[in-house]
DNA sequence: TCATTCATGTAAGTGGTTACATGATTCA
DNA sequence: TGAATCATGTAACCACTTACATGAATGA
């Protein structure tokens, strides 16, 4: 059904910040929804002729020559509060770390091991990464009534990575108990 | 680069544990891998057509008229064993829960507060069938030497569902508070 | 006998990325 | 002056789902 609806929407949400190019639409993305989403230019553009087309954006000469900002219109924000409201579209599943343990007797424990170590360290990163970016969220004062919000996804990439660290930790001692039966 | 390289690894993987035919590949995979994978028939049958294209697999004359068992050459599984140690391929990121708390000022604190209380009710179902799972694997004896795998990736679901509870029960906390603020 | 399940496949459409082509503006 | 960044867009391709068409075998 509804044709890009998913990147409607996320432009629409940083339209709704204030109006910018698409160029800085993309920017936007990456540097303040980079955790949790990402758009390419080629459904962004399309998707900003099309608001248009709808009346959901409107478009001005920009500060450039050949470039425009976007806004949004009353019926644009109308149908940002409206999508807001629907419940999202389910993630497509899709986890090659466990396929690969699911058929992890194809591979042996030395190589899941290793799959495991991968998958914790890099989640500690994230960890690390999280709590940075809590910290200068913390002490930004611009937009205060956004502050709470930010908080709450940040928290919830940092409980993900818990997770993954607690279940890669335990996973990797299981894996040893695993080795320790062939071995002998 | 590698067309269809996803939905040849999974293939490839449930053809490693016994020889079936298209339609059973299918039923393999929603049945067991379906916690983190997916795959629909029109991505099955051209994956099969190629692999056999390719010689990774074999085909045979099935049980059924018109139907075909499908099994693994050795070069199949070399292939196979090849594309498990291959890092998996970094999923695209599109969370619209997180997109939504984001911009969680549009909506204020109820509607927030609503959409993480769907999430936490999903979550602890999604615990509880990890468990229902669990118990299941651990009475199982057909299959002792896959049997450690299997609960590695059950306990990944737990340990990732039972974040999201914890999450969600810290946040519901703090859009009470922000509540507060906004109603005094 | 007839609904259900098993079984194979294709076509149309959706949603997405990457690479490319083009050119203006900024700033060291 | 020339590299980096800002800016817009398209074309080709990839991955995937849904719906459809077809029919054999099973079993209540």
């Amino acid at each position: 059904m509804a044709r890009v609806k998913q990147t409607e929407l996320a432009v629409l949400c940083v339209l709704g910040v204030q109006p910018m190019t698409g160029y800085a639409v993309r920017a936007a993305i990456r540097e303040q929804l980079g955790f949790f989403w990402s758009e390419s230019f080629g459904q962004i553009y399309p998707a900003l002729a099309e608001l248009e087309r709808t009346g959901l954006v409107e478009r001005h000469e920009g500060t450039r020559a050949g470039s425009s900002t976007y806004s949004l219109t009353s019926d644009g924000r109308a149908r940002l509060v409206q999508l807001l409201k629907e419940p999202d579209a389910p993630a497509p599943r899709r986890d090659g770390l466990m396929l690969r343990l699911f058929f992890g007797r194809v591979l042996g424990p030395d190589a899941c091991r290793e799959l495991v170590e991968r998958a914790r360290d890099s989640a500690r990163q994230q960890l690390a990464v999280y709590e940075g970016v809590r910290a200068s969220v913390e002490a930004e004062t611009t937009f205060p009534e956004h502050q709470a919000y930010w908080l709450i996804t940040i928290s919830a990439g940092e409980h993900t990575a818990r997770a993954a660290i607690d279940w890669a930790e335990e996973t990797l001692a299981s894996l040893d108990g695993q080795r320790e039966r062939y071995v002998r």
